[in-house]
DNA sequence: TCGGTTTTGGACTTGCAGGTCCATTTTTGC
DNA sequence: GCAAAAATGGACCTGCAAGTCCAAAACCGA
């Protein structure tokens, strides 16, 4: 699979994707055409197809899979460390600001239905992306209930996943209408409530 | 705007929108062609810019209000009277219902990003439509506050607004990986939240 | 230094899908 | 019934963007 490549040709691989992946995030998928890939990254129609040989296909998988990693990267340290309920509020501050600065610019927009039903691949990666975040959250919630500032009787799963259909569901709502105002009363009200369980326990 | 458009031409323009939804919903938006919706609805190229002069771009257009339109219906009576619990449920059971039976096949998606920002007019078609649904949830909540069934001092809109949120990352997460837990949970969770406020009350 | 391999540049091909055009048929209003 | 307007069919054009190909340059390990 990753044959044959020297140091050279794995950093213009990286700057390939990398440049295609901003140009991306600046204009929408299929917005951006391969010479425009190639301007941006000062690269040739070569190298794109010496480097993805399955073409544009493939240059876009190696985009999603770089821009979910990053999203995930984005949330750390505080998304795996969910252990305080002052983690948890700076890990809510630090999606705020992180989706406030991207604005409408979604990276990964556009990898469900169409790409996604096209390329199994990107279907699998969105999922992988969120299976992974779940997880982290699944995780929180359980340190949380360990040290008892979560209600023991929750469903984590459920909770964890409940809240994290919120904040795609927010992310999606300031795409679309450019406001971040339902992501921060999801995550408020959804936090709120995972809180509220703590009292009674 | 609608000039000169007989009853014959009249249904002939319904059933290119209506059958090009339909292509849309089981093939994603960028996998159909003109060519297929002719197909699919028997009609001519001629036709198709008869009744869209503005091409493929008037036709989405049209398609995606045409969509955004049925999301709301598809909730009714249950989304305009939320005035009980009982009835709360009903309108829970409905979307479950609802978006179970659609499956992956996403109506709008894709109209996010890429036409999302190719097109003005579809960023708009998508806002109402979330503007609306936000709407008549925020009303359902005024009216449990008013009753007494939910609590007072809670943020109608804000709370309408999460839970919004809540069941487009629902859906989302439906298209992306296939199961329709993630919006049973958030709507779960989400009112049974609401719920709790009124016990306090 | 040298042979093989990787990297690079860019001209060229190709298929396709959106859009144009017009000739023909059908409908409408009177 | 008849002219004008709308509806229909389908051949044709056109531009673009992905993908191909190959020859030249840079690079690597002995």
């Amino acid at each position: 699979m990753t044959r044959a490549l020297t140091r050279k040709g794995e950093a213009t691989r990286a700057r390939i994707v990398a440049g295609a992946a901003a140009e991306i995030r600046e204009r929408g998928v299929d917005e951006v055409r391969l010479e425009d890939v190639m301007a941006h990254t000062g690269t040739s129609k070569g190298q794109l197809f010496h480097y993805f040989p399955d073409g544009k296909e493939g240059l876009l998988l190696a985009v999603a899979q770089h821009e979910a990693d990053q999203v995930l990267a984005d949330q750390e340290p505080m998304l795996s460390n969910l252990t305080t309920w002052p983690a948890w509020l700076a890990w809510r501050d630090r999606l705020i600001e992180r989706y406030q600065a991207q604005g409408v610019k979604c990276p990964l927009n556009g990898l469900l239905g169409q790409t996604g039903r096209r390329a199994p691949g990107a279907q699998a990666i969105v999922t992988g992306l969120m299976w992974r975040w779940q997880k982290a959250i699944t995780e929180g919630i359980r340190h949380m209930q360990s040290t008892g500032d979560m209600a023991g009787d929750l469903d984590a799963d459920r909770a964890a996943a409940a809240l994290l259909a919120g904040i795609q569901g927010g992310v999606l709502l300031l795409l679309s209408t450019g406001k971040i105002d339902h992501l921060e009363a999801v995550l408020d009200l959804t936090i709120d409530s995972l809180r509220a369980g703590a009292r009674t326990a």
